[in-house]
DNA sequence: ATTACAATTGAGAATAATTCTCAATTAGTA
DNA sequence: TACTAATTGAGAATTATTCTCAATTGTAAT
């Protein structure tokens, strides 16, 4: 893995005074690069592959410092545990199969007039919003189940 | 608190064939009466007004149960941490002030529609949706921030 | 009402998840 | 290249959650 990054991302952290580092550099990238959710010990375990002495309270750091910088999302599963997600493509939203553990994305939030409309309905100032869709994806649909 | 419960109630219980005890009815009270989110050591310390002796496991177990007959739902705030609100009056929505930690509730789920055009979109069969909202109640706009 | 039995509970131990502490290291200037 | 504040690794500490097991209790059948 490529632990260098493009220079939004640079600029992102030096808008925050945030250093750099390739631990956070790894952490995200291997969050991007990842079709389904990572649990903390499992980016953990990614991370050194690469960075063979990272500690796991530098993953928790990591995750804490990108999340900051908005470079990364938290995705709170059906089970209640959760995971991570990159928001480098823009306001996304999760799909996560349950069979499968995959997760799809989709670009366009459906949300946006929805927002609009509970706030008339009851005067509150909507300023974020959190849609998780639970379900099944298109190839575990034809799977036989068992 | 009265730890009697409403027939529907009871008939939830009987049809999963599990035990309606009053440790479980003073949870789901408790849940149903509040109007801010309550984390785990909040419901153990008001049961406890009512049940001296309850023990932290059952609160955490009487939650899972509760969840599982589908009398309440998990609620995961902006921070990571999570709370839990009372389904009893069908499928709702959870508005989360960040202010005063308010949560107010909408009734008409605006999801429904979405769901078919992501279907139609990326395949996925969905089961089940997770929304919330973030933002300001009424009350707190008009205080001054400091 | 009484009984029988499986489900549930309380208590505290065990485990898992997360945060903290602190000395050593390092990224980003100057 | 040197400086400095931010970051890190390691492990301890804390917090959250689950487990174990003997005692208790809700429910359905008598």
């Amino acid at each position: 893995m490529d632990l260098t990054t493009n220079s939004y991302v640079l600029s992102v952290f030096r808008s925050k005074g945030l250093k750099c580092t390739p631990q956070r550099i790894a952490v995200l990238k291997i969050i991007e690069e990842s079709r389904t959710h990572l649990s903390i010990e499992k980016i953990h375990k990614r991370v050194k592959k690469y960075l063979p002495n990272v500690g796991l309270a530098t993953i928790y750091r990591s995750l804490d410092s990108l999340i900051g910088l908005g470079l990364i999302e938290k995705v709170h599963l059906d089970d209640g545990c959760h995971s991570y997600t990159s928001t480098l493509s823009g306001h996304r939203h999760a799909l996560v199969c349950r069979e499968c553990d995959q997760i799809v994305e989709y670009e366009d939030c459906p949300l946006e007039n929805i927002k609009d409309q509970v706030s008339r309905k009851t005067g509150f100032r909507i300023d974020n919003h959190y849609l998780q869709l639970f379900g099944t994806c298109k190839d575990c649909q034809t799977v036989v189940q068992n």
